[in-house]
RNA sequence: GGAGAGGUGGCCGAGCGGUCGAAGGCACCCGCUUGCUAAGCGGUUUCUCGUCGAAAGAUGGGACGGGAGUUCGAAUCUCCCCCUCUCCGCCA
């Protein structure tokens, strides 16, 4: 959620923000909203203050032995018309509350302003994509060719866009969601959670999934439950409705759990191979930190996720993402990419988010600070990495010419041999 | 699924329908003190939303799991829902 008190202050940032980020949200008819639900507010309050008085001098006369019968007469008077009134403003909080839900963030002052990738700007990892010096299969021939594979099964087990990993390609994934784990608890300072992946509604909304991007989730018929489209949601809802103490700052979480994403209207793109599924395995970073600490923490969660990258020796880039490619609760995001050479394509592997305070807001996040009482935590999230893309990256980047697949030295630990096939 | 207990401030935990935003403790912050890996003494500190104010602050509303009700007045009474714990049953 926005800061109401920019909703009233400084209505022009957001008028600037939602421009910059292409929104037709009507702002005046908000902005009218808050000033109709204030004044309803004050009516209320007043009545209230008055009806207070009242009752405190009917338990004073009833004190001193007396029935005072017109007093509480006239009071019966006022609950009547308060609550008539209470009722109207509950309407006029509700659709204000409504509304605001749709505001986005503002973006951070670095973000480029733009509709689309291309708009994106480049930080670091390499300009050019590398060139193989043989012809490198796409990842659906060599995997099928390996039997590592069966898109076939998945898609008759569950659909198109579902994944089924067999043999040597099941125990790489595993391996990477094992490599991943490792590398951020035992090297960045990470506290693994497992956390259950189906959420309630609140946890989606105080993330910003929800209402937005509710037909992107899949829904639980019988309870009111979404299968978590990201980590993020349950990892960054730990703490709903908690004041932490300063001193517990930063808070930092990696979370292995499978992913779910409808896609719809995402179907025509990216129809071969596992680069959009519906059901995929992701570790997330989550930090929360003061606003202070923020920026910096967030630039560490970066190279956290980049060190991800790096470990497995794969080409990618860093890029910035414009106002139109961040997703609505996001203040800034970067984008890391690794270059698969059978698609010849970048892929990306993670995505690493500020909210600010946008998503404490929502949820309702707060730290104390000895001495200065409370303010909402910053929050931020990565992937670090989405294996399949990752497991794409290696299985295009390590091919051999005889159609093997080399491992990478950091998970050969965990994969026990050198190579895939023959 | 059945039976019972319970959900109160950052945490633990009291609380006859009005003087309870809530005793006490812990923690925190501010002083003082002390010759010892820290203790003692005193004091402060719930959160939230309006209004006025540049601010300090002043003033009012609200919040004791959530919602509805009874009442002039509800943490306290009634109903519904949610959650936690214990026991029984069932199941991985």
């Amino acid at each position: 959620m926005i800061d109401l008190k920019l909703l009233r202050d400084d209505p022009e940032r957001i008028r600037a923000a939602l421009k910059k980020r292409n929104s037709d949200i009507d702002l005046d008819r908000i902005i009218e909203m808050e000033k109709q639900r204030r004044a309803g507010m004050t009516e209320v309050q007043e009545l209230k203050s008055k009806r207070n008085a009242l009752s405190e001098e009917i338990a004073k006369l009833k004190r001193q032995g007396e029935e005072p019968e017109k007093l509480m007469e006239q009071a019966r008077l006022l609950s009547e018309q308060i609550k008539k009134k209470e009722e109207k403003q509950r309407e006029t909080e509700q659709n204000f509350g409504d509304a605001v839900q749709w505001l986005p963030n503002v973006p951070h002052e670095s973000v480029p302003v733009g509709a689309g990738p291309e708009a994106n700007r480049f930080i670091r990892g390499l300009t050019k994509a590398p060139e193989a010096d043989f012809e490198v299969l796409p990842h659906w021939d060599i995997c099928e060719a390996l039997d590592i594979l069966d898109l076939k099964r998945a898609s008759k087990i569950s659909g198109s866009r579902f994944i089924l990993y067999k043999g040597m390609g099941a125990l790489l994934e595993r391996a990477l969601i094992n490599f991943f784990l490792d590398l951020h608890t035992t090297k960045h300072g990470y506290t693994e959670i497992f956390p259950p992946v189906l959420n309630p509604t609140e946890c989606l909304y105080g993330t910003g999934q929800l209402p937005k991007l509710e037909s992107d989730m899949y829904r639980c018929r019988d309870d009111a439950f979404y299968l978590t489209p990201t980590a993020e949601v349950p990892l960054t809802n730990m703490h709903r409705e908690e004041i932490l103490l300063e001193k517990q700052l930063p808070v930092r979480y990696v979370a292995y759990t499978p992913c779910f994403r409808r896609e719809a209207g995402s179907y025509g793109k990216e129809v071969r191979g596992i680069t959009r599924v519906h059901q995929f395995n992701k570790v997330e970073l989550v930090k929360y930190a003061t606003p202070e600490n923020g920026y910096t923490e967030f630039e560490k969660m970066l190279k956290d996720a980049e060190a991800a990258v790096k470990a497995l020796r794969l080409p990618y880039r860093i890029m910035l993402l414009c106002t139109g490619d961040m997703t609505f609760a996001s203040a800034i995001t970067y984008d890391i990419e690794v270059y698969a050479p059978g698609m010849k394509e970048w892929l990306e592997v993670s995505s690493i988010s500020c909210y600010e305070q946008y998503q404490s807001r929502r949820a309702n996040i707060r730290y104390r600070r000895p001495g200065k009482g409370v303010d909402f935590v910053y929050t931020m999230n990565g992937s670090g990495l989405a294996t399949p893309r990752t497991f794409i990256a290696i299985v295009e980047n390590y091919q051999t010419e005889d159609g093997r697949i080399k491992i990478p030295d950091v998970l050969r630990q965990y994969v026990g041999v050198d190579s895939i096939g023959k």
